[in-house]
DNA sequence: GCGCTGTAATACCCGGGAGGTATCACCGAG
DNA sequence: CTCGGTGATACCTCCCGGGTATTACAGCGC
């Protein structure tokens, strides 16, 4: 059985995100000669073509492109492994330590009664807080930077993982605070779609990719709320929201918005004690 | 950053399942020494005391107990990513293989009406059937011997795949033909859980372990089938049962049994085009 | 007390292979 | 036809993974 190296693995997956090897071996820190080497070994053990050479640069191949994904899931896994581990030996007392990852732009409120709630169960484990970008918890629970993870839906994919439901909210529209539609008590989905000299702003999906449109592309919740106070664009957002509004913005209900479900999410091994805790007080709020 | 070498990944996990340098060492095939200085090594790089020595053998510490959970997922997840790129280009012509596991104890009937309705659609993928014992595919979806799986909960758990749900059906009470019971039109779990001279037969549970309790245990269909046809124990088996059921058996529905609910399940991440016509073929049985 | 047994750790050696440098072979652009 | 940029090859070095022999130590029988 061909035992495929976490070192060869690092290698392939390097390769086929540049596609090019000299680039890939600058990213790994070594020389192009050697990392051309290893590939041709992988590609040998595994009886399989990974990449086409052709002039100017390398693409995948069927089962190269099926390497990459399962190759990244598996250095990920491993990854986890290494620092799962290096956290449990950490501090070894009966105290455990566990790392909540949460959208730093989520809603402060819900997360604020969660740790407040665990933190007076006797005997919980200590909490430690990351937070990180718009959709970066899924790739921190997969790599072990995190154990569990405040998430989103429908925003964030619950695939992979388990959870339990925690909240859920409308959406609302973010407008200028003096445009007319700003005076309205409720707005739909086609109402702020299509206003003129005001295109929808729009977030990146769960690749990473923009949807076409008009509107800016919003990186950070604070770019988008200063584009929405220049009076540059409107935007879909949750209720939390509602928490960071300036004077310069206005919030009117969304009717048909899809709804957004806050979950509480894990790697679905785990057997961790401290985790089952945590899980259990979150969800009796 | 400790980079945790799949080689390391797997000794450790042999010495922690054997808690026995030297019977682990044999397993791995090779010595004990090596084998010792690796497992150090690995603990001075994470930095972490995973195992604790004393006279007689070793036990897990608690980072010892963590990674051995995870670093089994790893495993198999790097060797998933090892089978399924091999599979992936064995064959790498427009036709795509997929690897479905089910139970050989399960429904004859809903596989072969989903094999039938795939093979009809046109560039349907070749479909490999792998059947496995009582609650195998979970470990086959997981170190890629299979690409998709038929999944019975409550029996299975679904937990870290994808699934969508196929059939769901009753149990049944399993008993000699010439028993008093057989005659009745309906039972309870109540009714079969405590009949004088015929103890209920226990399964293993999802971790391999038997639940306590007068009956025999169970490993395989055949065996049942011949213990009840001996008149030596009653089963509570799903609907699917009746096709294999012997003239000396009798089978009576159980009104309080929880249902039995097929799936259709895969890893999360798989993006293969063969693998979603396989899904849709199923849900629309 | 003294071996005896079974455990993991240490000492030391050897060979394979991972990685480096220099160079080649190839192809498209100008 | 050269030149720049690509990946592949040739060749060397040395580290480290693995082997054997041995030690250290704890329990057990007598």
């Amino acid at each position: 059985m061909a035992t495929l190296e976490t070192r060869e693995l690092r290698y392939f997956v390097a390769v086929a995100e540049e596609l090019h090897f000299g680039r890939a071996a600058e990213r790994l820190g070594m020389a192009q000669p050697p990392l051309s080497r290893a590939i041709q070994q992988l590609e040998r053990r595994l009886g399989v073509d990974l990449l086409e050479r052709n002039r100017r640069g390398v693409t995948l191949t069927g089962a190269g492109e099926v390497l990459l994904q399962e190759g990244r899931a598996a250095l990920d896994a491993t990854a986890a492994a290494a620092r799962r581990a290096r956290r449990a030996g950490g501090a070894d007392g009966p105290r455990e330590r566990l790392v909540l990852a949460a959208k730093a732009a989520g809603s402060h409120e819900l997360l604020q009664k969660l740790l407040d709630a665990h933190a007076a169960e006797p005997g919980a484990a200590e909490v430690e807080v990351l937070l990180c970008g718009l959709c970066e918890q899924e790739a921190m629970l997969r790599d072990g930077r995190a154990d569990v993870a405040l998430m989103y839906t429908p925003f964030n994919s619950l695939v992979g993982f388990d959870s339990e439901e925690l909240s859920t909210e409308g959406q609302i529209a973010i407008l200028p605070a003096g445009h007319p539609l700003a005076a309205r008590p409720s707005l739909s989905l086609a109402d702020v779609s299509d206003v003129p000299g005001l295109p929808l702003a729009r977030w990146p999906g769960r690749d990473g990719r923009y949807p076409p449109g008009p509107g800016p592309e919003i990186t950070d919740q604070l770019q988008l709320a200063q584009l929405v106070a220049l009076g540059r664009t409107v935007a879909v957002y949750p209720e939390y929201g509602r928490s960071w509004l300036w004077a310069e913005h206005a919030a009117v209900p969304l009717t048909d918005a899809p709804s957004v479900v806050t979950h509480i999410a894990w790697p679905p091994h785990s057997r961790s004690r401290a985790l089952a805790g945590l899980i259990r007080t979150a969800v009796r709020l």
